[in-house]
DNA sequence: GCAATGACTGGTA
DNA sequence: TTACCAGCCATTG
């Protein structure tokens, strides 16, 4: 029998569920996403991010201070501009104030 | 089973 | 403001 564990780790699993659900021009920061799944850290949530993001809205996650990971960063923010996330005002990174999705 | 790895974070300087 | 640091913890070798 070959359970899902075959093919994604098992955290990798709530990891994508949580992000599927981000709205499109909303975020959440990598401890957000763990902090919801309610396991794990902000580092597990990169690490599958990096391996399996892939198959989500992975620019709709990013570091607690706004700004994506540097190695997709302009492929993000290409993402936040069609999607009219809210930035700073000098649009160097994104506004967690306003961006940032309450889980709901 | 143990050690290393990493799309991170919050504190301190 | 930027820079460095210890802590973090599932996954991988």
């Amino acid at each position: 029998m070959v359970t899902p564990d075959d093919v994604l780790p098992r955290y990798a699993e709530l990891v994508l569920a949580v992000v599927d659900l981000v709205p499109s021009g909303q975020v959440l920061t990598y401890g957000d996403v763990a902090e919801l799944i309610g396991e794990g850290g902000p580092r597990q949530v990169g690490a599958v991010m990096s391996r399996y993001g892939g198959s989500v809205a992975w620019w709709r996650v990013l570091r607690a201070d706004g700004t994506p990971a540097p190695q997709v960063r302009e492929r993000a923010f290409a993402a936040y501009a069609s999607e009219g996330t809210p930035m700073r005002p000098d649009r160097s990174r994104v506004d967690l104030r306003q961006a940032r999705w309450d889980g709901r």
